[in-house]
DNA sequence: CGGAAGTTTGACGTGTGTCAATACGAGTGG
DNA sequence: CCACTCGTATTGACACACGTCAAACTTCCG
């Protein structure tokens, strides 16, 4: 299921250009090309890291969307959050031993495999690239606290503001967007489980938001349409995202 | 509302001896000392860091609970995780810039208080250390992502029996119980605002389970009766926690 | 003793889940 | 180009878990 490919240098790696990433130094980045064993891909819908699995590899996405999710033994299904190119995959489990949570591709998508055991070599001689590994764990409980107030304390029609505006404004730091438009490859079903709601429930509120006017959502194309009721709806006003490491 | 306490020294960190803190040694320990501003206690009910706070000191929690939440603009709360000794407070929003979340002292509270500008100290000069706290972070998140299936996918009767035994088994691990018993200093409202229930439907789960004999819990006084079926319930079967560190 | 905070219970309303049927879009093969 | 199929989206009818309201009760503590 997984394909190794001819790899871009990390130097040239195109996310550098992008300005919500911070600089590394020459070295910095020559040890990030050692510390990549290779650069894979998964084709959408894949698994990429199983759930229980010991040991998983440790990857960052380097292309494409994927998503983190934990399901209950009677298939009850709960997407943790979504993953965008620049986020580590397996990190959690590395620390902890195995992978509390499963990972599945989205899109296609291209990881870099990175080696294991080299991960104390970077805490030991590159504390600003360990540095920038925290910062990253920490990001990523920021979004998952959001996603539990969503789940725990907004209505369906508030949640699925939130998710929508949240995922636009990633994906936006990321160019993704093109004016106020975006591929957004996630299902129903994806969001649902991401809300805590019935595949049903979230199709008939996501209707009702479009037919209030605040976005439009037609085959995967998701185009923002008034961004300030969404930002109210949501209650969610977060000020501009910080230089954030690529690793 | 914070007092400032004659401090343990940490070479006699009484947390030391527990076993599932990982041992340091004597040079990071007295680092840990110089970390180390002072110890300060917080009474029960007031807040640790505010919501939105900006560079909030950084905290680790020495003795008694808190918890993490978030409010919305219109006052309804989503508790994120219960803090117990050894936890770290106030790391997240050290690496971000600001609080997004907001921390309360359920009992009295003893926190150590560290000096912010030698975080980067510690990851230049002690990778264990900064090992560590990655550690914890990636494990804080772990936690989280288990209250955001409880919230999004179990029924309440399920999310109920998974709270009680998390906690339990947490406290457990630190020493706190006594045989199968524990006191609990978590009121309705708190479970109820940390699983995204409303208090009613909260007391009447808990009379619930009560009366199926799983639990007793009179006074803050809780007594764990029939393990197995919590956890059955609750669907949740974790191992044995690893070692963890202390900072 | 009195008042505040937390707990408990009952009655009732509603947001969201479940079930079931239909429609639609993208592929596939004839 | 037309069936055919399969995953995804859509809609309506109905059920129920959980929320809201309101009132009593219990514990705590000054």
């Amino acid at each position: 299921m997984a394909e190794k490919l001819r790899a871009v240098p990390c130097v040239k790696c195109p996310m550098r250009r992008l300005p919500i990433f911070k600089p590394n130094t020459a070295e910095e980045i020559a040890f990030i090309e050692r510390l990549r064993i290779e650069q894979v891909g998964v084709p959408a819908g894949a698994s990429i890291v199983r759930e229980g699995q010991v040991k998983p590899p440790l990857y960052s996405l380097f292309a494409g969307w994927a998503f983190r999710y934990k399901t209950l033994t009677d298939g009850r299904r709960q997407i943790l959050n979504f993953l965008l190119p620049g986020d580590l995959i397996g990190f959690q489990a590395h620390m902890l031993g195995d992978a509390a949570h499963g990972v599945d591709a989205l899109t296609d998508v291209v990881l870099c495999h990175h080696a294991r055991d080299k991960i104390w070599t970077l805490y030991k001689n590159y504390p600003e690239l360990a540095f920038d590994v925290t910062w990253l764990t920490a990001h990523e409980e920021g979004v998952i606290d959001d996603a539990l107030v969503s789940v725990g304390r907004r209505s369906a029609l508030e949640s699925v503001a939130m998710l929508l505006i949240h995922l636009y404004k990633r994906a936006h730091a990321l160019g993704l967007t093109e004016g106020n438009e975006l591929d957004l490859p996630v299902s129903q079903q994806h969001m649902a489980d991401a809300l805590g709601l019935s595949l049903v429930h979230t199709n008939k509120t996501l209707r009702r938001l479009q037919k209030l006017g605040l976005f439009k959502l037609d085959r995967q194309r998701f185009t923002l349409l008034n961004r300030g009721a969404m930002e109210r709806l949501a209650d969610y006003f977060e000020k501009p995202l910080d230089a954030r490491p690529l690793l």
